[in-house]
DNA sequence: GTTAGCACTCGACCATCAAGAGTGCTAACG
DNA sequence: CGTTAGCACTCTTGATGGTCGAGTGCTAAC
């Protein structure tokens, strides 16, 4: 493609980008600083659109972007900005304190992602297949009520209440802790087996019937680290784009039924991904940007952080803070590892 | 009022909310069998527009309830309905295993009500004046990494992870449950005064400096428990609404704020509590309607469940499955408080 | 390959018009 | 006095048509 045909392609997304009108050719080469005519703009305009790197409203508009075209814009042809050194501090002060849970900080990373972007923010809470169950603690609350806490070598961690119909008594507590030491300690929590649930209650003869809520609940939580869980902020955000005012609806639903959307973090764990319209498969993405950034502890990838927008989205802006972000996120994350 | 145009307001009232249509005299006449004629009801309609009961979008279209209207229909008109026992069998079902941490069960019986009612559910976790800290507990995690638990009497659990900058010992655990039972365990948790944390950590000579992080964050917990947060569900839904098409960004983002919100349901812990767009106080909610129901812990009014919709919600039906989830939600949180 | 010129298309805007819905008012009725 | 029929009036809605301007595509010339 001939470098004007290049520029061309260019200035129609930046400037779609940035006032949401589609460009004519009369204004390209004025901005050109009238070095090529308008004639000439039409005849590459053409071909670009042939080419399908732009389409037009309607017949008397001017060319805006396909989704083609903001592809080849993002791989070849957009700014590389970075953020400013202040702001590299604002950020890396408001998050340096979160350094307990993953998913406290993830959380404040999101929103400080979403006030920075206009965007929707999300991203997974750490998840690796290799990891295994590093601890497991039952902390007395009630007398009948305990708190089961479970620690992953991710560093998740996950704890839930759980009510017995008796008394907690040491010996439930032992029969609790031997259970987990010999079945899910030091397991890969992709290895426990949920079927084996009901052979490990079996074997407790007697205490099977206390034991049996304590043991499930454990279970559970194991199965929750091998799951990503996904933390989506500032959606209201995408209520100010045109572009979503009639199916608002149909991609807040499906933002929050989570987990189609936690799947396809998943699969893009790379430093950057950058989907664009159709490319994120699902059909009510059609018309969203999704600009992600994967996280690592301990230099094992681990999950992602993002944005959702518009496909009409700033990228070349973008990008740079959500890389931040997502620096960022790996180093406290890394830090608290080194338990 | 005389019957004849209380029966009128009802039809606008009902016809509206079925249809979202505004109501005309020749409709109401007809629907009445045409035992009175569209000119009498004329009259009538015209005397419940100046007594503010009823307005009109315009000219040539019919009528529409005011927000008095709604509210004069809601006290004093509209119809009984109870949800049916399959129903309330379901539900109940669905819940009744959430006896763990109060904001599950919230948050699991908010979206319930917000399926069940197509509008975004909200609730508060419980909160009593009164409530004094139960119990402390420190898990460790790490060697350098704390969990610290808080339980308060009113059965609401919070925790947190901590890091410190030395090895968990056991002289740390020892001076950390002699500060938690002097100055925290038994206290009423609204009494605990955080400027006092200054002086528990000087006491403490040496160690004040590795004690800080814990004694701050077992400070932050027991403020958290302080404070009723909000849970909101089913958000999506609204924009199912054509009122809301215009000022979504508004209500979505004010919902997402949350504390406002608290405020409000804290307010307003009654068995049932219908506000009516302006009777809301806030501007962003000056077209919606809440619909709130107060639970019960051990008898005592501990928080609210209920849903928020456009004002021309469905009251008369709606307002039974509100109540019915609270009675539910009360019952399960007040047994599980039996410890 | 580039450009000027021009016919053409199409949406945005505006005014006009007719139809229909619903009202408010008046006068008559029982 | 409450109720009703009748009618003029208002206002929205939708259709129609015309103008304007923007932007294009094409052709012919440079």
């Amino acid at each position: 493609m001939s470098e004007r045909k290049q520029k061309i392609l260019a200035f129609i997304v930046d400037y779609y980008i940035a006032t949401g009108e589609p460009a004519g050719s009369k204004l390209i080469s004025a901005a050109f600083g009238g070095a090529v005519s308008s004639a000439t703009i039409r005849n590459d305009m053409s071909e670009l659109s042939e080419l399908g790197f732009l389409e037009q409203p309607h017949t008397s508009a001017g060319r805006i972007p396909s989704q083609k075209g903001y592809r080849y814009y993002v791989d070849h042809l957009m700014g590389r900005y970075e953020i400013s050194v202040s702001e590299q501090f604002r950020i890396s002060n408001m998050l340096k304190n979160e350094n307990g849970e993953p998913e406290r900080l993830l959380s404040r990373a999101g929103e400080i992602l979403a006030d920075l972007t206009g965007c929707a923010s999300l991203s997974t809470t750490p998840l690796d297949r290799q990891s295994i169950i590093k601890r497991v603690e039952m902390v007395p609350i009630g007398s009948k009520t305990v708190m089961i806490v479970v620690l992953a070598s991710s560093g998740v961690i996950k704890s839930r209440v759980c009510r017995i119909d008796s008394e907690v008594t040491i010996e439930i507590l032992e029969l609790f802790y031997n259970v987990a030491s010999a079945h899910f300690v030091s397991q890969r929590a992709h290895d426990i087996n949920t079927a084996n649930i009901q052979t490990i209650v079996a074997s407790l003869g007697e205490m099977a019937l206390v034991m049996t809520p304590l043991i499930v609940t454990l279970s559970e939580l194991t199965t929750a680290i091998t799951q990503a869980d996904l933390l989506l902020e500032g959606q209201s955000n995408l209520l100010n784009y045109r572009e979503f005012e009639n199916n608002a609806y149909e991609l807040m639903d499906f933002l929050s039924r989570g987990e189609p959307l936690s799947k396809l973090l998943v699969a893009h764990r790379d430093e950057l991904s950058v989907l664009i319209g159709r490319e994120n498969f699902f059909k009510e993405m059609e018309n969203s940007s999704l600009i992600l950034s994967s996280y690592q502890i301990g230099g094992q990838d681990a999950g992602s952080v993002g944005i959702i927008g518009p496909t009409r989205i700033d990228y070349s802006r973008l990008i740079p803070s959500i890389k931040f972000i997502s620096r960022i996120v790996s180093g406290i994350l890394s830090q608290s590892l080194d338990d």
